[in-house]
RNA sequence: GGGCGCGUAGCUCAGUGGGAGAGCAUCCGCCUUACAAGCGGAGGGUCGGGGGUUCGAAACCCUCCGCGCCCA
């Protein structure tokens, strides 16, 4: 078959075109009833409210790839795509909108107010899903999830009432991490930690305790001032009491050990309602906890700074304290660690509340133990590392949010604190109440696994696909929503553990490795890439610098080398289609030495891909398929095969098979991860309908030829060497030029590579290139040769001759080497001297010509 | 403060005991009937510094310097 292709691959000609085709045909939706053997991914939930950035295209370009190789391979291969509700980032949304019309959600009411966040999903929610189209996910859009879905939720409730019942949800008055501009409790990872610009103000209490503080503020809520019991300076004050300035209360002295002797003054005031560490100092010595901020950290304590919100509180209780002469000292600017709200960025302010936890304890030792014993596998193995830091250490977590948007906490209350947990299909008792708050969004993206495939039903897709086989994500959420999934997947399904391996990947950065941000002005969005150089060179970028768990650079410049190359494909195979290529019938029987090497270098690669592909070496697949399809097919093998075809024998009948064979399969070797082009060109070269669902190529070993590769690249050799003695000569690209060449193969073939004519009758040789092997070429240059570049060449050979000469004999002199090091090594060090050798000897000879 | 990691060509990165590599960038020459998004050729590195182990170190060990990330 052969078709017309325009001189340049068209990206937006195809992708679209090929997407809605592929979807219309249902290629990527998986059958759980086949008898194949299962392959699954669930994609880690995208936020509702976000959009595409360069971080999900490489995520989803290494998913991408896997998948359609595995469904290429014969799986029965699953991508399951979903978002989850992002709880907070989608309830400000939506108040943000209502803030627009002058309304709260208050004015609404919790029930109105959720209905305006479904109308808002469905209007503009989701938006990332139609960017994955524009990337070619072969994602399966009939299992779409999302995880407030009626099925997903139902799994939250199945869960959460399991674990109740389990004992492993408790509920608590704690600090815990608090938004006031959320207005809500956040577990530890929701809180970003970064170095601020503070103050450390020491206050004197009494004659002989000074504290410092970088929040003045919370002495309001002191009660009790701690020291250590080793610090001999307070020893005799432990037990007794000193007035709080500013309130006139008497609070204790007392003695703990988590205080640090050598920090500050050794003395620190204990706010246990406003610290998480003064919490526990409090619970040891049953200290009293006073709140002094409501929930949006404005004073509450009775006084003169009542009502002022907490940074108008701290300078005026400097202020205060230091008109009464009890400022000792003020450090400032005092840089310290902050925590932020990772949604908002307001400083967290820790606040003591009544709150729900997961006791992580037994699910977070299940979660260790599943990577121990070898039943998930880290790829790299290195970042196990941090994955067992994270779940030997797990604190409890809290899962409520006083929020309006997530699951609902299926817990309610009746008269005399009667507490009653209910399930999925139970009603609660009459009269009683539901807690208001709502669950974490990780709590439901940690059963994503699962919910998705349909638990807590037993369904087709759940026994199909349970455990799924990979997980892919970036190593930085590795310990938070990873270690989740592995805690309820081993709960909810019998120890089985979600995933058989979680293949990490870094974050992909500028070309200079620094990380992409708004305030940098270095983000990449994935979506421009896509309209500019295809989707297919956007994926190609990113694969091709994903090295397992580290980090990608990117820029416009490598994009566009990767448009390039998909550019490079496409010419090739146009090339290729012009010429007769095709993939009817068996290959040739007698194959010529060229055809033998490219099918040789062929299956190195498949062998080379296969294994790359295998180990998650997404890099190093994408390298051998780049070298190979420039260098040995585009740069060597088309040129070669030119004179063959355009002579139209029967040499050319068997290169026309050989060539359609090595574009198929190097075509469906590229297919998983550039789809667009592969399928493209490999639907025009083989008249069928897709690659899609085309076989995986096989590694064939009884194609490797030894003995074709030595002689093609003794052939490059002589090219090069001849295309090198030519540049130095400054000939033209274009000038022919009669030699006489002495090569025991593929004449004509260097001849037409190295543009050489056949010596006329007025032949005169002006320079003679002699070549390793004894292959020399006489080169009439019509009596024009540039000795001086002549020599300049041969000097540079000599000098590297002689430097690899040099170290040989050195080596080959040392008795110790001789002796100590293995016989293959020391057989190889001697032909390198003896190569060494004859090079200078050859060289010498040549300079001696010269002159 | 605790933990993990990195430092190889101008940039980004491979290479983990036996000849310093790739892509991009740079320089020179070319419109060579697949491709100028291209072709041919070339230059460029005391492998962060120092010490050690070894016949042999970019690689293994120690130390110093610089950088990054996570946690507190």
């Amino acid at each position: 078959m052969t078709k017309e292709l325009p001189a340049q691959y068209p990206p937006a000609d195809v992708e679209a075109r090929r997407y809605a085709q592929w979807v219309h045909d249902r290629l990527f939706e998986a059958d759980a009833s086949s008898e194949k053997p299962p392959y699954a991914i669930v994609i880690p939930p995208p936020n509702v409210t976000g959009v595409l950035h360069m971080g999900h295209a490489l995520d989803h370009t290494i998913q991408d790839t896997l998948i359609r190789r595995r469904r290429m391979q014969g799986y029965e291969a699953l991508w399951l795509p979903g978002m989850d509700h992002a709880g907070i980032a989608t309830q400000n949304v939506v108040e943000r909108k209502l803030a627009a019309e002058g309304l709260s959600r208050h004015d609404l009411g919790r029930e109105k107010f959720l209905e305006k966040v479904w109308e808002w999903k469905a209007e503009s929610g989701g938006a990332i899903l139609g960017q994955m189209k524009r990337l070619g996910d072969s994602v399966d859009w009939s299992r779409e999830r999302f995880t407030m879905d009626a099925g997903l939720s139902r799994a939250v409730q199945t869960i959460f009432k399991r674990l109740f019942d389990d004992g492993l949800i408790y509920r608590a008055n704690r600090i815990i991490n608090w938004c006031p501009r959320c207005l809500t409790a956040l577990s530890d990872i929701e809180v970003e930690h970064s170095d601020k610009d503070g103050e450390l103000v020491y206050i004197r209490y009494s004659d002989e305790i000074v504290v410092a503080t970088t929040r003045a503020e919370t002495m309001l809520g002191d009660t009790a001032v701690a020291v250590n019991p080793e610090d001999e300076r307070y020893r005799h004050l432990v037990g007794t009491e000193v007035e709080l300035p500013l309130t006139g209360r008497k609070i204790p002295i007392v003695a703990d050990e988590h205080v640090d002797p050598s920090f500050g003054t050794g003395c620190v005031k204990v706010t246990p309602a406003h610290d998480p560490n003064d919490f526990e100092i409090g619970q040891r010595h049953g200290l009293p906890s006073i709140t002094i901020m409501d929930e949006r950290a404005i004073i509450t304590a009775h006084g003169p700074f009542l009502g002022l919100d907490r940074y108008e509180a701290r300078p005026a209780v400097v202020a205060a304290l230091r008109e009464q002469g009890r400022i000792v000292k003020e450090v400032r600017p005092y840089n310290h660690s902050v925590g932020h709200c990772s949604r908002c960025g307001t400083t967290v302010e820790p606040r003591l509340s009544l709150q729900w936890f997961v006791k992580t304890g037994p699910l977070a030792q299940a979660a260790g133990d599943a990577v121990r014993d070898g039943r998930v596998k880290i790829e790299p193995a290195e970042l196990s590392k941090r994955y067992f830091a994270w779940v030997d250490n797990m604190h409890d977590w809290c899962i409520s949010r006083q929020l309006w948007w997530g699951h609902r906490i299926p817990v309610y209350y009746g008269p005399d604190g009667d507490v009653v947990c209910v399930g999925p299909d139970e009603q609660p008792p009459a009269g009683y109440t539901q807690d208001t708050d709502v669950l974490d969004t990780w709590f439901s993206s940690a059963l994503w696994p699962f919910s998705t495939l349909g638990w807590p039903d037993r369904t087709a897709d759940l026994e199909k696909f349970y455990p799924t086989s990979v997980l892919v994500t970036g190593y930085d959420i590795l310990f938070f929503w990873v270690a989740r999934m592995m805690m309820f997947g081993l709960y909810a399904m019998d120890g089985t553990p979600p995933f058989g391996t979680i293949a990490l990947h870094g974050m992909v950065r500028d070309q200079f490795g620094k990380k992409m941000s708004k305030s940098f002005g270095n983000v990449v969005d994935p979506l421009d890439w896509v309209e500019r150089y295809g989707a297919d060179a956007t994926r190609f970028t990113l694969a091709r610098g994903a090295n397992p768990g580290a980090d990608v650079a990117v820029s416009d410049e490598w994009a566009a080398g990767s448009r390039n190359f998909c550019n490079k494909l496409w010419n090739a195979t146009r090339f290729a289609l012009m010429n007769g290529a095709h993939v009817e019938g068996d290959l040739p029987a007698e194959l010529s030495t060229v055809d033998a090497w490219i099918l040789s270098r062929l299956h190195a690669t498949v062998a080379a891909v296969d294994t790359a592909f295998d180990t998650y070496e997404f890099a190093k697949a994408c390298d051998a398929l780049y070298h190979f399809a420039w260098d040995d097919v585009c740069d060597w093998y088309l040129e070669l095969a030119k004179p063959v075809l355009f002579a139209e024998g029967p040499e050319a009948e068997a290169t026309k098979r050989v060539l359609g064979e090595v574009l198929d399969t190097l075509l469906r070797l590229l297919h998983p991860v550039i789809p667009f082009v592969t399928e493209e060109l490999w639907t025009a070269l083989t008249g069928v309908d897709t690659v899609v669902t085309a076989p995986w190529p096989a590694h064939e070993p009884k194609l490797a030829n030894p003995a074709a590769e030595a002689s093609v690249a003794t052939l490059q050799y002589v090219v090069t060497e001849v295309r090198r003695f030519r540049s130095d000569q400054g000939l033209k690209p274009s000038q022919r030029v009669a030699a006489r060449v002495n090569v025991t193969e593929h004449e004509p073939l260097i001849r037409n590579l190295a543009k050489l004519d056949v010596p006329g009758e007025d032949f005169e040789a002006s320079a003679t290139l002699s070549l390793t092997g004894g292959l020399s070429a006489e080169i009439d240059t019509r009596g024009t040769i540039d000795v001086a570049a002549e020599r300049a060449r041969l000097v540079k050979d000599q000098a590297a001759a002689e430097k690899e000469a040099a170290q040989c004999r050195a080596k080959l002199g040392n008795a110790e080497f001789l002796g100590k090091a293995p016989d293959h090594v020391v057989d190889k060090i001697k032909s390198r001297l003896a190569a060494a050798e004859a090079e200078l000897a050859r060289i010498a000879a040549a300079l001696e010509k010269l002159s």
